[in-house]
DNA sequence: GTCTATATTCAGATAGAC
DNA sequence: GTCTATCTGAATATAGAC
Protein backbone atom coordinates (compact mmCIF):
# COMPACT_ATOMS: atom_id res chain seq x y z
CA UNK A 1 0.00 0.00 0.00
CA UNK A 2 2.86 2.43 -0.03
CA UNK A 3 2.60 4.87 -3.13
CA UNK A 4 5.69 4.41 -5.43
CA UNK A 5 6.90 7.54 -6.08
CA UNK A 6 6.29 9.62 -8.83
CA UNK A 7 10.07 10.35 -9.68
CA UNK A 8 12.76 9.25 -8.55
CA UNK A 9 15.25 12.01 -9.08
CA UNK A 10 17.93 12.58 -7.18
CA UNK A 11 16.25 15.35 -4.93
CA UNK A 12 13.11 12.89 -3.98
CA UNK A 13 15.28 10.47 -3.00
CA UNK A 14 18.03 12.73 -0.70
CA UNK A 15 14.52 14.17 1.07
CA UNK A 16 13.20 10.79 0.90
CA UNK A 17 15.84 8.18 2.40
CA UNK A 18 13.48 5.68 2.99
CA UNK A 19 10.12 5.61 1.08
CA UNK A 20 7.08 7.23 3.53
CA UNK A 21 8.45 7.14 6.57
CA UNK A 22 5.30 8.23 7.57
CA UNK A 23 3.41 5.66 6.77
CA UNK A 24 5.95 2.92 7.84
CA UNK A 25 6.07 4.61 12.30
CA UNK A 26 2.47 4.47 11.53
CA UNK A 27 2.00 0.51 10.51
CA UNK A 28 4.96 0.12 13.57
CA UNK A 29 3.00 1.74 15.92
CA UNK A 30 -0.29 0.19 15.09
CA UNK A 31 1.27 -2.89 15.21
CA UNK A 32 3.56 -2.53 18.68
CA UNK A 33 0.50 -1.15 20.73
CA UNK A 34 -1.93 -3.33 19.38
CA UNK A 35 0.30 -6.09 20.84
CA UNK A 36 1.72 -4.61 23.90
CA UNK A 37 -0.39 -1.74 24.85
CA UNK A 38 0.24 2.05 24.66
CA UNK A 39 1.99 2.47 27.60
CA UNK A 40 4.39 -0.86 27.44
CA UNK A 41 5.60 0.55 24.02
CA UNK A 42 8.16 3.45 23.85
CA UNK A 43 8.38 5.98 20.91
CA UNK A 44 11.78 4.42 20.64
CA UNK A 45 10.37 0.86 20.18
CA UNK A 46 8.27 2.34 17.31
CA UNK A 47 11.35 4.38 15.95
CA UNK A 48 13.66 0.99 15.29
CA UNK A 49 10.31 -1.35 14.25
CA UNK A 50 10.03 1.45 11.49
CA UNK A 51 14.13 2.13 11.11
CA UNK A 52 13.71 5.32 11.47
CA UNK A 53 15.05 7.88 14.62
CA UNK A 54 13.38 8.46 17.40
CA UNK A 55 12.67 12.01 16.65
CA UNK A 56 11.51 11.83 13.86
CA UNK A 57 8.11 10.22 15.55
CA UNK A 58 8.17 13.52 16.99
CA UNK A 59 7.99 15.48 13.93
CA UNK A 60 5.29 13.40 12.18
CA UNK A 61 3.00 13.40 14.99
CA UNK A 62 4.14 15.67 17.94
CA UNK A 63 3.80 13.49 20.18
CA UNK A 64 3.05 9.93 21.65
CA UNK A 65 -0.47 10.62 22.08
CA UNK A 66 -0.82 12.11 18.29
CA UNK A 67 0.30 9.44 16.92
CA UNK A 68 -2.00 7.23 18.33
CA UNK A 69 -4.91 9.34 17.66
CA UNK A 70 -3.84 9.38 14.18
CA UNK A 71 -4.37 5.82 14.02
CA UNK A 72 -7.89 5.96 15.48
CA UNK A 73 -8.28 8.51 12.38
CA UNK A 74 -7.43 6.17 10.00
CA UNK A 75 -9.42 3.45 11.28
CA UNK A 76 -12.84 5.11 12.52
CA UNK A 77 -13.93 6.29 9.04
CA UNK A 78 -13.86 3.28 7.03
CA UNK A 79 -15.25 0.82 10.01
CA UNK A 80 -18.06 3.13 10.93
CA UNK A 81 -18.88 3.58 7.57
CA UNK A 82 -19.04 -0.37 7.38
CA UNK A 83 -20.95 -0.40 10.04
CA UNK A 84 -23.89 2.28 8.60
CA UNK A 85 -23.85 0.08 5.57
CA UNK A 86 -24.54 -3.24 6.99
CA UNK A 87 -26.85 -1.64 9.53
CA UNK A 88 -28.92 -0.15 6.95
CA UNK A 89 -29.17 -3.89 5.23
CA UNK A 90 -29.68 -5.18 8.12
CA UNK A 91 -32.91 -3.24 9.12
CA UNK A 92 -34.42 -4.15 5.86
CA UNK A 93 -34.34 -8.21 7.03
CA UNK A 94 -38.22 -8.78 7.05
CA UNK A 95 -38.10 -11.35 9.29
CA UNK A 96 -37.80 -9.97 13.29
CA UNK A 97 -35.34 -12.99 14.20
CA UNK A 98 -33.04 -12.82 11.04
CA UNK A 99 -33.62 -9.32 11.21
CA UNK A 100 -31.84 -9.29 15.21
CA UNK A 101 -29.35 -12.04 13.82
CA UNK A 102 -28.42 -9.11 10.84
CA UNK A 103 -27.64 -5.95 13.43
CA UNK A 104 -25.92 -8.04 15.58
CA UNK A 105 -23.83 -9.29 12.37
CA UNK A 106 -23.69 -5.66 11.06
CA UNK A 107 -22.01 -4.32 14.43
CA UNK A 108 -19.39 -7.47 14.74
CA UNK A 109 -18.36 -8.02 10.94
CA UNK A 110 -16.78 -4.44 10.67
CA UNK A 111 -14.52 -5.07 13.82
CA UNK A 112 -13.06 -7.82 11.81
CA UNK A 113 -12.87 -7.04 8.53
CA UNK A 114 -12.46 -3.06 8.12
CA UNK A 115 -9.31 -1.45 8.46
CA UNK A 116 -8.58 0.67 4.95
CA UNK A 117 -5.65 -1.60 3.76
CA UNK A 118 -4.03 -4.72 5.19
CA UNK A 119 -5.71 -8.03 5.77
CA UNK A 120 -6.52 -8.42 9.57
CA UNK A 121 -6.46 -4.11 9.61
CA UNK A 122 -9.28 -4.47 11.46
CA UNK A 123 -8.75 -6.89 13.87
CA UNK A 124 -5.44 -5.46 14.83
CA UNK A 125 -7.32 -1.97 15.43
CA UNK A 126 -10.17 -3.90 17.32
CA UNK A 127 -7.45 -5.03 19.66
CA UNK A 128 -5.99 -2.06 20.11
CA UNK A 129 -9.10 -0.08 21.19
CA UNK A 130 -9.65 -3.31 23.63
CA UNK A 131 -6.30 -2.73 25.28
CA UNK A 132 -7.10 1.21 25.15
CA UNK A 133 -10.17 0.88 27.30
CA UNK A 134 -8.98 -0.91 29.49
CA UNK A 135 -5.61 1.04 30.00
CA UNK A 136 -8.21 3.59 30.48
CA UNK A 137 -6.09 6.16 28.43
CA UNK A 138 -7.54 9.77 28.16
CA UNK A 139 -7.20 10.59 24.34
CA UNK A 140 -9.15 7.70 23.43
CA UNK A 141 -11.72 8.08 26.03
CA UNK A 142 -12.78 10.96 24.30
CA UNK A 143 -12.59 9.70 20.62
CA UNK A 144 -14.71 6.79 21.51
CA UNK A 145 -17.50 8.93 23.46
CA UNK A 146 -17.44 11.30 20.41
CA UNK A 147 -16.91 8.49 17.45
CA UNK A 148 -18.46 5.49 18.65
CA UNK A 149 -21.61 6.56 21.01
CA UNK A 150 -23.73 7.30 18.02
CA UNK A 151 -23.21 4.02 16.40
CA UNK A 152 -23.81 2.75 19.30
CA UNK A 153 -26.80 4.56 19.72
CA UNK A 154 -27.59 4.02 16.35
CA UNK A 155 -27.12 -0.53 16.88
CA UNK A 156 -29.62 -0.37 20.31
CA UNK A 157 -32.22 1.68 19.23
CA UNK A 158 -32.13 -0.96 15.75
CA UNK A 159 -32.13 -3.94 18.14
CA UNK A 160 -34.74 -2.37 20.29
CA UNK A 161 -36.51 -1.84 17.28
CA UNK A 162 -36.54 -5.94 16.62
CA UNK A 163 -37.39 -6.45 20.73
CA UNK A 164 -39.72 -3.44 21.38
CA UNK A 165 -40.72 -5.69 24.55
CA UNK A 166 -37.70 -5.28 25.90
CA UNK A 167 -36.74 -2.57 28.12
CA UNK A 168 -33.91 -0.36 26.31
CA UNK A 169 -31.67 -0.26 29.41
CA UNK A 170 -31.41 -3.98 29.24
CA UNK A 171 -30.35 -3.90 25.88
CA UNK A 172 -27.68 -1.71 26.61
CA UNK A 173 -26.15 -3.84 29.43
CA UNK A 174 -26.51 -6.54 26.73
CA UNK A 175 -24.80 -4.92 23.70
CA UNK A 176 -22.24 -3.58 26.74
CA UNK A 177 -21.45 -7.60 27.22
CA UNK A 178 -21.48 -8.30 23.53
CA UNK A 179 -18.39 -5.16 22.98
CA UNK A 180 -16.77 -7.22 26.04
CA UNK A 181 -16.92 -10.10 24.92
CA UNK A 182 -15.64 -9.37 21.73
CA UNK A 183 -12.40 -7.20 23.35
CA UNK A 184 -12.10 -10.39 25.38
CA UNK A 185 -11.52 -12.74 22.61
CA UNK A 186 -9.21 -10.28 20.48
CA UNK A 187 -6.94 -9.63 23.62
CA UNK A 188 -6.80 -13.43 24.67
CA UNK A 189 -7.78 -15.83 22.83
CA UNK A 190 -5.25 -18.13 23.05
CA UNK A 191 -7.85 -18.77 26.63
CA UNK A 192 -10.08 -20.36 24.26
CA UNK A 193 -7.74 -22.84 22.86
CA UNK A 194 -6.49 -23.58 26.25
CA UNK A 195 -9.87 -23.82 27.96
CA UNK A 196 -11.90 -26.12 24.91
CA UNK A 197 -8.09 -28.34 25.26
CA UNK A 198 -7.76 -28.20 21.82
CA UNK A 199 -10.92 -28.21 20.27
CA UNK A 200 -11.63 -24.74 19.09
CA UNK A 201 -9.24 -22.35 18.03
CA UNK A 202 -9.36 -18.54 19.74
CA UNK A 203 -7.65 -16.81 16.46
CA UNK A 204 -10.61 -18.07 14.30
CA UNK A 205 -12.32 -15.15 14.00
CA UNK A 206 -14.69 -16.41 11.65
CA UNK A 207 -15.74 -18.92 14.22
CA UNK A 208 -15.36 -16.74 16.77
CA UNK A 209 -17.98 -14.23 15.20
CA UNK A 210 -20.52 -17.28 14.57
CA UNK A 211 -20.13 -17.61 18.58
CA UNK A 212 -20.28 -14.24 19.64
CA UNK A 213 -23.44 -13.64 16.92
CA UNK A 214 -25.31 -16.67 18.51
CA UNK A 215 -24.83 -15.53 22.16
CA UNK A 216 -25.76 -12.48 21.58
CA UNK A 217 -28.96 -13.04 20.02
CA UNK A 218 -29.94 -15.31 22.61
CA UNK A 219 -28.73 -12.88 25.02
CA UNK A 220 -30.80 -10.00 23.97
CA UNK A 221 -33.80 -11.56 23.62
CA UNK A 222 -34.06 -12.98 27.42
CA UNK A 223 -36.38 -12.05 29.34
CA UNK A 224 -35.24 -8.61 31.47
CA UNK A 225 -35.02 -8.76 34.39
CA UNK A 226 -38.27 -7.02 35.96
CA UNK A 227 -40.77 -9.62 34.52
CA UNK A 228 -39.14 -12.40 34.52
CA UNK A 229 -40.68 -15.18 35.86
CA UNK A 230 -40.52 -15.44 39.37
CA UNK A 231 -37.08 -16.94 40.80
CA UNK A 232 -36.05 -17.69 44.26
CA UNK A 233 -33.48 -15.61 45.66
CA UNK A 234 -30.37 -17.41 45.66
CA UNK A 235 -29.25 -18.03 49.06
CA UNK A 236 -25.77 -17.31 47.55
CA UNK A 237 -26.62 -13.16 47.08
CA UNK A 238 -29.41 -12.11 49.77
CA UNK A 239 -28.27 -8.56 49.10
CA UNK A 240 -27.52 -6.29 46.54
CA UNK A 241 -23.40 -5.68 46.63
CA UNK A 242 -21.85 -2.55 46.47
CA UNK A 243 -18.68 -1.22 44.91
CA UNK B 1 -6.14 -5.14 59.55
CA UNK B 2 -2.79 -3.60 60.88
CA UNK B 3 -1.26 -5.93 63.55
CA UNK B 4 -0.74 -3.69 66.89
CA UNK B 5 2.82 -3.77 67.16
CA UNK B 6 3.30 -5.98 70.99
CA UNK B 7 5.62 -3.47 72.36
CA UNK B 8 5.68 0.14 71.74
CA UNK B 9 9.66 0.63 73.22
CA UNK B 10 12.01 2.82 71.28
CA UNK B 11 13.87 -0.07 69.69
CA UNK B 12 10.31 -0.98 68.15
CA UNK B 13 9.25 2.47 67.01
CA UNK B 14 12.81 3.39 65.57
CA UNK B 15 12.44 0.48 63.08
CA UNK B 16 9.20 1.18 62.18
CA UNK B 17 8.36 4.77 61.72
CA UNK B 18 5.14 4.11 59.72
CA UNK B 19 3.08 1.15 60.88
CA UNK B 20 3.40 -1.74 58.59
CA UNK B 21 4.74 0.29 55.27
CA UNK B 22 4.83 -3.13 53.37
CA UNK B 23 0.96 -3.23 53.55
CA UNK B 24 0.74 0.39 52.78
CA UNK B 25 2.65 -0.30 49.89
CA UNK B 26 0.39 -2.89 48.90
CA UNK B 27 -2.38 -0.85 49.06
CA UNK B 28 -1.40 1.66 47.13
CA UNK B 29 -0.20 -0.69 44.22
CA UNK B 30 -3.30 -2.58 44.37
CA UNK B 31 -4.98 0.67 44.26
CA UNK B 32 -3.18 2.43 41.42
CA UNK B 33 -2.78 -0.38 39.64
CA UNK B 34 -6.34 -0.97 39.07
CA UNK B 35 -7.22 2.49 38.40
CA UNK B 36 -4.51 3.04 36.08
CA UNK B 37 -2.93 -0.44 34.82
CA UNK B 38 0.30 -1.66 35.62
CA UNK B 39 2.60 -0.48 32.73
CA UNK B 40 1.36 3.77 33.65
CA UNK B 41 2.39 3.62 37.09
CA UNK B 42 5.78 3.89 38.39
CA UNK B 43 7.28 2.37 41.56
CA UNK B 44 7.69 6.03 42.40
CA UNK B 45 4.31 6.85 41.96
CA UNK B 46 3.20 3.78 44.54
CA UNK B 47 5.96 4.85 46.90
CA UNK B 48 4.71 8.32 47.14
CA UNK B 49 1.01 7.31 47.51
CA UNK B 50 1.86 5.23 50.07
CA UNK B 51 4.33 7.58 52.04
CA UNK B 52 7.35 6.07 51.04
CA UNK B 53 10.96 5.75 49.19
CA UNK B 54 10.65 4.14 45.98
CA UNK B 55 13.69 1.85 47.22
CA UNK B 56 11.61 0.60 49.90
CA UNK B 57 9.39 -1.12 47.62
CA UNK B 58 12.57 -2.69 46.25
CA UNK B 59 13.27 -3.86 49.73
CA UNK B 60 10.00 -4.89 50.27
CA UNK B 61 9.28 -7.25 46.84
CA UNK B 62 12.21 -7.31 44.87
CA UNK B 63 10.68 -5.97 41.58
CA UNK B 64 7.70 -3.84 40.14
CA UNK B 65 6.79 -7.36 38.84
CA UNK B 66 7.19 -8.92 42.36
CA UNK B 67 4.75 -6.53 43.85
CA UNK B 68 2.34 -7.50 41.19
CA UNK B 69 2.36 -11.24 42.31
CA UNK B 70 2.13 -10.41 45.50
CA UNK B 71 -1.33 -8.69 45.28
CA UNK B 72 -2.31 -11.76 43.07
CA UNK B 73 -0.81 -13.81 45.90
CA UNK B 74 -3.59 -12.05 48.38
CA UNK B 75 -6.16 -12.21 46.40
CA UNK B 76 -6.68 -15.66 44.18
CA UNK B 77 -7.03 -18.07 46.98
CA UNK B 78 -9.93 -16.40 49.58
CA UNK B 79 -11.60 -15.51 45.46
CA UNK B 80 -11.20 -19.29 44.48
CA UNK B 81 -12.30 -20.85 47.70
CA UNK B 82 -15.25 -18.78 48.16
CA UNK B 83 -15.85 -19.49 44.27
CA UNK B 84 -15.48 -23.75 45.00
CA UNK B 85 -17.93 -22.89 47.63
CA UNK B 86 -20.41 -21.21 45.50
CA UNK B 87 -20.47 -24.10 43.03
CA UNK B 88 -20.71 -26.46 45.29
CA UNK B 89 -23.64 -25.14 46.51
CA UNK B 90 -24.78 -24.74 43.38
CA UNK B 91 -24.49 -27.83 42.00
CA UNK B 92 -26.80 -29.32 44.97
CA UNK B 93 -29.86 -27.42 43.07
CA UNK B 94 -32.28 -29.75 41.62
CA UNK B 95 -33.95 -27.58 39.10
CA UNK B 96 -31.98 -27.90 36.31
CA UNK B 97 -32.52 -24.37 35.32
CA UNK B 98 -31.97 -22.69 38.60
CA UNK B 99 -28.95 -24.44 38.72
CA UNK B 100 -27.50 -23.38 35.91
CA UNK B 101 -28.05 -19.93 36.86
CA UNK B 102 -26.69 -20.65 40.40
CA UNK B 103 -23.60 -21.76 38.71
CA UNK B 104 -23.57 -19.05 36.71
CA UNK B 105 -23.89 -16.61 40.18
CA UNK B 106 -21.32 -18.53 42.16
CA UNK B 107 -18.26 -17.61 39.15
CA UNK B 108 -19.50 -13.97 39.31
CA UNK B 109 -19.89 -13.38 42.51
CA UNK B 110 -16.92 -13.79 43.74
CA UNK B 111 -15.33 -11.46 41.68
CA UNK B 112 -17.25 -8.59 43.48
CA UNK B 113 -17.30 -9.57 47.27
CA UNK B 114 -14.62 -12.05 47.74
CA UNK B 115 -11.08 -9.69 49.00
CA UNK B 116 -9.78 -10.42 52.07
CA UNK B 117 -10.13 -7.27 53.72
CA UNK B 118 -11.54 -3.86 52.65
CA UNK B 119 -15.06 -3.25 51.09
CA UNK B 120 -14.89 -3.69 47.04
CA UNK B 121 -11.61 -5.41 47.56
CA UNK B 122 -13.04 -8.16 45.21
CA UNK B 123 -14.09 -5.84 42.87
CA UNK B 124 -11.09 -4.02 42.49
CA UNK B 125 -9.01 -6.85 42.04
CA UNK B 126 -11.00 -8.20 39.40
CA UNK B 127 -10.61 -5.21 37.28
CA UNK B 128 -7.01 -5.18 38.09
CA UNK B 129 -7.12 -8.70 36.52
CA UNK B 130 -8.74 -7.10 33.33
CA UNK B 131 -6.17 -4.39 32.66
CA UNK B 132 -3.94 -7.17 33.20
CA UNK B 133 -5.35 -9.28 30.58
CA UNK B 134 -5.37 -6.64 28.06
CA UNK B 135 -2.18 -5.76 28.77
CA UNK B 136 -0.75 -9.08 28.33
CA UNK B 137 1.67 -9.06 31.44
CA UNK B 138 3.72 -12.17 31.00
CA UNK B 139 4.03 -12.64 35.10
CA UNK B 140 -0.21 -12.69 35.20
CA UNK B 141 -0.40 -14.92 32.19
CA UNK B 142 1.17 -17.82 33.80
CA UNK B 143 -0.22 -16.75 37.25
CA UNK B 144 -3.49 -17.00 35.65
CA UNK B 145 -3.05 -19.94 33.17
CA UNK B 146 -2.09 -22.13 37.12
CA UNK B 147 -4.45 -20.50 39.33
CA UNK B 148 -7.48 -19.69 37.38
CA UNK B 149 -7.64 -22.48 34.67
CA UNK B 150 -8.59 -25.17 37.22
CA UNK B 151 -11.48 -23.26 38.70
CA UNK B 152 -12.49 -22.02 34.97
CA UNK B 153 -12.33 -26.04 33.90
CA UNK B 154 -14.90 -26.93 36.92
CA UNK B 155 -17.60 -24.36 36.32
CA UNK B 156 -17.23 -25.53 32.22
CA UNK B 157 -18.04 -28.79 33.31
CA UNK B 158 -20.78 -28.40 36.20
CA UNK B 159 -22.60 -25.96 33.36
CA UNK B 160 -21.81 -28.97 30.69
CA UNK B 161 -23.78 -31.08 33.45
CA UNK B 162 -26.69 -28.42 33.11
CA UNK B 163 -26.61 -28.29 29.46
CA UNK B 164 -25.45 -31.72 28.19
CA UNK B 165 -26.70 -31.62 24.71
CA UNK B 166 -25.11 -28.46 23.95
CA UNK B 167 -20.92 -29.48 22.92
CA UNK B 168 -18.43 -28.39 25.72
CA UNK B 169 -16.86 -26.07 22.78
CA UNK B 170 -19.30 -23.80 22.67
CA UNK B 171 -19.93 -23.28 26.58
CA UNK B 172 -16.17 -22.59 26.48
CA UNK B 173 -16.79 -20.00 24.12
CA UNK B 174 -19.94 -18.76 26.27
CA UNK B 175 -18.24 -18.78 29.31
CA UNK B 176 -15.27 -16.93 27.72
CA UNK B 177 -17.46 -14.16 26.59
CA UNK B 178 -18.95 -14.00 29.82
CA UNK B 179 -15.69 -13.03 32.02
CA UNK B 180 -14.87 -10.54 28.81
CA UNK B 181 -18.55 -8.95 29.69
CA UNK B 182 -17.58 -9.04 33.17
CA UNK B 183 -14.32 -7.58 32.92
CA UNK B 184 -15.34 -5.01 30.37
CA UNK B 185 -18.17 -3.55 32.77
CA UNK B 186 -15.58 -3.59 35.50
CA UNK B 187 -13.01 -1.57 32.83
CA UNK B 188 -15.51 0.97 31.63
CA UNK B 189 -18.57 0.89 33.54
CA UNK B 190 -19.37 4.77 32.78
CA UNK B 191 -20.18 3.68 29.26
CA UNK B 192 -23.32 1.85 30.39
CA UNK B 193 -24.39 4.75 32.03
CA UNK B 194 -24.05 7.16 29.18
CA UNK B 195 -25.34 4.73 26.12
CA UNK B 196 -28.23 4.37 28.61
CA UNK B 197 -28.88 7.76 28.70
CA UNK B 198 -28.86 7.93 33.15
CA UNK B 199 -31.56 5.04 33.07
CA UNK B 200 -28.94 2.80 34.21
CA UNK B 201 -25.41 3.09 36.48
CA UNK B 202 -23.06 1.36 35.38
CA UNK B 203 -20.82 1.24 38.47
CA UNK B 204 -23.46 -0.99 40.51
CA UNK B 205 -22.17 -3.95 40.71
CA UNK B 206 -25.27 -5.31 42.06
CA UNK B 207 -27.17 -4.31 39.27
CA UNK B 208 -24.60 -5.73 36.92
CA UNK B 209 -24.83 -8.64 38.07
CA UNK B 210 -28.22 -9.90 37.44
CA UNK B 211 -28.03 -7.89 34.22
CA UNK B 212 -24.70 -10.26 33.70
CA UNK B 213 -26.20 -13.14 34.81
CA UNK B 214 -29.59 -12.78 33.00
CA UNK B 215 -27.68 -12.16 29.90
CA UNK B 216 -25.73 -15.48 30.50
CA UNK B 217 -27.88 -17.84 31.24
CA UNK B 218 -29.42 -17.04 27.95
CA UNK B 219 -26.59 -17.46 25.93
CA UNK B 220 -25.80 -20.88 27.61
CA UNK B 221 -28.58 -22.12 26.57
CA UNK B 222 -28.38 -20.83 22.88
CA UNK B 223 -28.71 -23.62 20.50
CA UNK B 224 -25.11 -24.55 19.34
CA UNK B 225 -23.92 -23.68 15.63
CA UNK B 226 -23.95 -27.04 14.45
CA UNK B 227 -27.08 -28.09 15.22
CA UNK B 228 -29.12 -25.29 15.05
CA UNK B 229 -31.83 -24.25 12.44
CA UNK B 230 -30.91 -23.91 9.28
CA UNK B 231 -30.16 -20.19 8.48
CA UNK B 232 -30.01 -17.81 5.57
CA UNK B 233 -25.82 -17.04 4.56
CA UNK B 234 -25.64 -13.58 5.58
CA UNK B 235 -24.82 -11.70 2.52
CA UNK B 236 -22.20 -9.56 4.75
CA UNK B 237 -20.24 -12.67 5.61
CA UNK B 238 -20.07 -14.63 2.81
CA UNK B 239 -16.64 -16.40 4.22
CA UNK B 240 -14.77 -17.18 7.07
CA UNK B 241 -12.66 -13.94 8.29
CA UNK B 242 -8.90 -14.81 8.89
CA UNK B 243 -7.06 -13.20 11.53
C1' DG C 1 9.99 19.93 4.87
C1' DT C 2 12.44 15.92 7.00
C1' DC C 3 15.40 13.77 10.07
C1' DT C 4 19.62 13.48 13.38
C1' DA C 5 22.07 14.64 17.51
C1' DT C 6 21.14 16.15 22.02
C1' DA C 7 18.86 17.81 26.36
C1' DT C 8 16.17 16.92 30.30
C1' DT C 9 13.35 14.34 33.09
C1' DC C 10 12.21 10.04 35.10
C1' DA C 11 12.31 4.92 35.19
C1' DG C 12 13.62 0.73 38.14
C1' DA C 13 17.00 -1.09 41.02
C1' DT C 14 21.34 -1.03 44.33
C1' DA C 15 24.32 -0.46 48.08
C1' DG C 16 24.99 1.30 52.22
C1' DA C 17 22.93 4.15 56.61
C1' DC C 18 20.03 3.44 60.57
C1' DG D 1 15.63 -6.09 59.40
C1' DT D 2 14.02 -1.64 57.28
C1' DC D 3 14.48 2.38 54.75
C1' DT D 4 17.20 6.46 52.52
C1' DA D 5 20.38 8.47 49.27
C1' DT D 6 22.10 7.53 44.90
C1' DC D 7 23.42 5.25 40.39
C1' DT D 8 22.62 3.87 35.63
C1' DG D 9 19.99 3.54 31.82
C1' DA D 10 15.89 4.86 29.17
C1' DA D 11 11.89 7.81 28.49
C1' DT D 12 9.86 11.81 25.64
C1' DA D 13 10.54 15.88 23.42
C1' DT D 14 13.57 19.73 21.38
C1' DA D 15 16.45 22.43 18.61
C1' DG D 16 19.18 22.63 14.98
C1' DA D 17 21.56 20.05 10.57
C1' DC D 18 20.37 18.67 5.95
Amino acid sequence: MVRKPARSDVKAAASTRKPNMREAILAAAEELFSTYGFNAVSVRDIAQAAGANPGSVTYHFRTKDGLLLEIYRRHCGPMNRRRSELLAAARRVRDLQDRLEAIVRAYVLPAFTSGSDLAGGGTRFTRLRAIMSAEGNEVVRKIIAQTFDDTSHAFIDAIHESLPHIPRTDLVWRSHFLLGALYYTLVTPERVSRLSRGSADGTDAGHAIEELVRATVAALQAAPLDEGAPRKIPAANPGRVVT
